[in-house]
RNA sequence: GUCGCCAUGGUCAAGUGGUCAAGACGUUAGCCUCUCACGCUGAAAUCAGGGGUUCGACUCCCCUUGGCGAUACCA
C-alpha cells in the first residue's frame, strides 16, 4: 500500500504541512514555570458547579504562575449547539471571578481559531500525516455493522470496540478504498493502533503518566482503532484534544476523572503525531446524592438544575462566598490558611494540585452556607447594598428601589449587629437576606409569630406601659431598664434566672415582655437587638407599629 | 460483562510505619444572654472486610466488598 497516495486520495485539499503549523503557532514566550491552561466546554450553555470547580483549578494554576488561561469552544458535536451559549459561559464565569486571557469572544489571542468547528484543516492535516505514516486509515463500517460486531463481542465475552481482527477496513487495498469513495460511501478515519490485541490485560504493555493530582498512573496501552475524524471531517474529542492542546501550547490539561479511561488513547495519539504531552491533572468530580436512589453520583446537567450556576445567582449567593467554598473543597489546606489569614485576599493563597483530593467530594450546602456567613460578615455594608441592588435588578426588580433609594437606611440595616468583636452572622444569600430584613419595609412588614401564651393577656398593658415610658433618646441600657421595670410591674421576673429559680411566683420573665414588643415591632419573636432596630426605624414608625398592633 | 479510578466519623478531610487518629460543617450538652444569632467550653461519631510484609500497620502489597466512571462518528 502506498500511504502517500492514500493520503492524497483522502485529503487532496490539504496542502499545508505539519511544519507550517508549528511556525504559525510557535511556543509561547512565557517564563519557564508559567502554566497555560484552558477550559474546553461544549456550547450547551449549561454550566454547573462542577464546571466552575474545574475552571477554578485552571484559572488558579494559570494566573498564579503568570501564565495564560484561555477558552476553547469544543463544538465538534453539532447536535449539542445552543444559541448564545458562549456568552452565557463567559458571563457566568466572570460573575464568579473567573476571567479568560484569551479565546473565544474575549481578548482574542493568536492561537485561534478557538472554536473547534473552525479548525477543520488543522485536524485534517494531521490526520493526513497519520495516514501517510500508515497509522490511520479510512473505515467504511456502517453503524449497523458496528452494532453487529458489538453484539458478537458481547456474546463471546470479548472486549468491545474496533480493534485487531474486527478492524476489517485496515486490510482494504487502495483500489477497494478508491472504489468505495467513488461509490459515495461515507467513512471515518481511524487510528491504526499499535497496541497488542491478543494479550491479556496484565501482560499488555503499560503506559506510565505522571498526573499532576494523582501521581504516577500506570495503565494498559490503548489497542482500539478509535475514530479520529468523523464522517463529516470533524474530529472526535480525542483527536481535537491532542492537536489543539499542542498548538495552543497548553502546558496543563485539567479535566475530570471521567477522562482517565481514555488517557491511553491520548498517549498513543500524542506519540504517533509526534507531540510532547502536556501535564494531565485529572480532578475528582463533585458528587451529589441522588434523591431517587440515595446513591452518590456525578453531577449531571440534566438531573441537577439546582446545581446550575444560575441557581446560585438566582438565590443570590455572593460570588466571593462560592469561591471560598470551592477553594475549601479544592485544596485541603485552604480552610486552615483562611483561619490564619481571615482578611487576606483569595489570590494570596498558594493553590497546588498536590493538595487536591482524588476522591469525589459530595456537594455540601450546609458548608456553603456557613462559609457564606463568614464571607459576608467581612464585606462592608455599602458593598453588600450594591450587591443586593444588582441581584434584585436581575431576579426581583420590584424590590430594587429599596436598595437604591435610601442607601444610608439600607446600610444601617445591613450593618445591624455587625460591629464589634463578635459580629452577628445572619446574612447568607440575597434571597435570604431580603427575607431576613423585610420587616424594615412597610410593604413587607407583617405579623408572623404569635405572642407567648403566658403573656397574651397582658399585651395591651405591656404595650401601653411601653409607649408611655418610651423615649427615643434613651441609650440602650436606659431603654432596657425600662423594659425590666415594666416586667416587674406586671408580675414578670426582671431576670430570667429569677424566674428559673421560682417559676411559680412569676407569670414569666422579661424575655416574654420583650418578645411582645418584638412582635409588635417586627412581627417576629426573634430578631436582632430591638433598641438598634428602633433607632433605624425612627421614633415615628416605632410608635406607629406599637399602636397599630394594639388596635 | 470488561477495563479504570477511589475508599478515615452523617459530610469535607489531616495523617504519609510507632499519634490518647488533627481540624471544619452538621448533630448535641452547657455557658453567655431580653429572643434569635454571634462567641466560648464540652460530647457523641471514622480508619469497609480478610489476608500478608513488619518487632509494629490507617499508612506498604494482594484479594473481597462497595462507590464512581469509561466502554460512541458525545464531550
Amino acid at each position: 500500500m502506498d500511504y502517500n497516495k492514500l493520503a492524497e486520495l483522502l485529503f487532496p485539499h490539504i496542502k499545508k504541512t505539519p511544519e507550517e503549523y508549528e511556525k504559525i503557532y510557535p511556543q509561547r514566550n512565557l517564563p519557564a514555570d508559567a502554566k497555560v491552561t484552558r477550559l474546553g466546554p461544549s456550547p450547551t450553555g449549561f454550566i454547573h458547579l462542577g464546571n466552575l470547580y474545574g475552571a477554578f483549578v485552571d484559572e488558579r494554576l494559570a494566573h498564579q504562575s503568570g501564565g495564560v488561561f484561555f477558552l476553547r469552544i469544543e463544538d465538534t458535536d453539532d447536535k449539542r449547539y445552543v444559541e448564545g451559549a458562549v456568552d452565557i459561559i463567559i458571563d457566568s464565569l466572570r460573575f464568579f471571578g473567573i476571567n479568560f486571557d484569551e479565546g473565544a469572544e474575549t481578548a482574542g489571542g493568536s492561537y485561534g481559531p478557538y472554536y473547534q468547528s473552525e479548525r477543520g484543516e488543522i485536524y485534517q492535516c494531521f490526520a493526513k500525516k497519520l495516514v501517510k505514516q500508515g497509522q490511520a486509515y479510512p473505515c467504511f463500517l456502517t453503524s449497523e455493522e458496528i452494532e453487529e460486531i458489538r453484539a458478537k463481542q458481547e456474546a463471546n465475552k470479548e472486549n468491545m470496540g474496533i480493534y485487531g481482527k474486527y478492524a476489517i477496513c485496515r486490510d482494504l487495498t487502495y483500489e477497494e478504498i478508491e472504489a468505495k469513495i467513488n461509490a459515495g460511501e461515507s467513512y471515518v478515519i481511524r487510528l491504526k493502533s499499535s497496541g497488542s490485541t491478543d494479550l491479556p490485560p496484565e501482560e499488555m504493555r503499560h503506559i506510565e503518566v505522571e498526573d499532576g493530582i494523582r501521581g504516577t498512573l500506570s495503565m494498559p496501552e490503548n489497542n482500539q482503532d478509535v475514530v479520529i475524524l468523523k464522517a463529516n471531517g470533524i474530529p472526535t474529542y480525542h483527536f481535537a484534544h491532542v492537536i489543539d492542546d499542542h498548538f495552543m501550547r497548553t502546558t496543563h490539561v485539567v479535566r475530570g476523572a471521567e477522562w482517565l479511561p481514555s488517557l491511553p488513547i491520548h498517549v498513543e495519539l500524542f506519540e504517533k503525531v509526534g507531540f510532547e504531552m502536556p501535564v494531565f491533572c485529572h480532578t475528582a468530580q463533585l458528587m451529589k446524592i441522588d434523591e431517587e436512589t440515595g446513591q452518590k453520583r456525578k453531577l449531571s446537567k440534566r438531573k441537577d438544575p439546582e446545581l446550575s450556576l444560575d441557581y446560585y445567582r438566582n438565590e443570590g449567593y455572593h460570588p466571593a462566598a462560592v469561591r471560598e467554598y470551592l477553594l475549601t473543597i479544592l485544596n485541603s489546606n485552604y480552610e486552615e490558611w483562611r483561619a490564619e489569614n481571615p482578611l487576606a485576599a483569595i489570590d494570596d493563597f498558594t493553590f497546588t494540585t498536590e493538595k487536591m483530593s482524588n476522591s469525589g467530594a459530595l456537594f455540601d450546602l450546609n458548608k456553603l452556607n456557613d462559609i457564606s456567613k463568614d464571607t459576608l460578615v467581612r464585606i462592608p455594608a455599602s458593598e453588600l447594598r450594591e450587591f443586593m441592588a444588582d441581584w434584585s435588578r436581575e431576579f426581583k426588580p420590584e424590590i430594587t428601589h429599596f436598595f437604591e433609594d435610601d442607601c444610608a437606611y439600607i446600610e444601617k440595616i445591613l450593618d445591624l449587629g455587625r460591629a464589634g468583636d463578635k459580629p452577628r452572622k445572619d446574612l447568607i444569600y440575597a434571597k435570604q437576606i431580603f427575607e431576613f430584613i423585610s420587616y424594615f419595609f412597610d410593604d413587607y412588614f407583617k405579623i408572623e409569630d404569635d405572642v407567648p401564651a403566658n403573656a397574651s393577656s397582658d399585651v395591651q398593658d405591656i404595650l401601653t406601659e411601653y409607649l408611655a415610658s418610651y423615649n427615643h433618646e434613651d441609650d440602650q441600657s436606659e431603654w432596657f431598664s425600662k423594659i425590666r421595670a415594666i416586667a416587674e410591674k406586671l408580675g414578670y421576673a426582671a431576670k430570667p434566672k429569677d424566674y428559673k429559680k421560682n417559676p411559680e411566683i412569676y407569670k414569666g420573665h422579661v424575655g416574654d415582655v420583650s418578645t411582645v414588643i418584638r412582635i409588635a415591632l417586627m412581627g417576629r419573636a426573634q430578631s436582632p437587638d430591638v433598641w438598634e432596630i428602633q433607632q433605624i426605624l425612627g421614633e415615628e414608625r416605632t410608635r406607629a407599629r406599637i399602636k397599630q398592633f394594639m388596635s
